[in-house]
DNA sequence: TTTATATATTCGTTTTTAGAAATAGATTTG
DNA sequence: CAAATCTATTTCTAAAAACGAATATATAAA
């Protein structure tokens, strides 16, 4: 087996977005949006029943990380999944089953 | 929108194993497993280029997660990946442009 | 039983990250 | 412009994770 140079920007880039998106309430906002999809950080944050401010923070780190659009309308900000795999990831871990 | 309960447990794990693979090397080691079936932490670690007690480390971490298994051969353990799925996780995060 | 090889664990240090609380900024309406 | 609403940011503290170095354990072979 030969030594193989690793793409060591491509794997920190792939590291930074499971980063991002490994954390329960995080999970629960990409969930939310699989099912809706377009919500504002008011509805995410009552849905989920946290506070305003973590709400506005969980969603700041995955538009970071580009894992989610926003768009203003408005006071309004609509937060939506950049993409569809993002769905998928959350499935695919899913479905490893338990510990 | 209804207000759902979430099922933290489930989040839990889900993250906890996000988490697992939100390291650079995890995912490099995926991806070694994704393309030989079952490797020795020698195979592993010299492949890679790293430290065989960080090798051993993070094998550890995805194995503890459910992510890997391993297996026992003489003086070798031998790793391998516990879910195809995994392959697919990576790619998905692959495939969700840069930052 | 000693030695060598393969793998795992522990320890101390440094960075990251989480979480709560308070506050700030932006936009609409009166 | 003032008030109300919606969203973002800052700050601080605590907890978690990374990392390197050293060491320990397990198996096999001599």
């Amino acid at each position: 087996m030969k030594k193989v140079t690793l793409d060591v920007e491509k794997l920190e880039l792939a590291a930074s977005k499971l980063r991002a998106m490994a954390h329960p309430m995080r999970i629960a906002i990409i969930d939310l949006l699989t099912d809706n999809v377009k919500l504002t950080v008011t509805e995410i944050y009552e849905h989920l029943n946290i506070e305003q401010a973590s709400a506005s923070h969980h969603l700041n780190i995955l538009k970071n990380k580009g894992l989610l659009d926003s768009k203003r309308n408005g006071k309004m900000i609509y937060y939506s999944l950049k993409y569809d795999h993002l769905t998928r990831v959350v499935d695919c871990i899913n479905r490893c089953g338990g510990v």
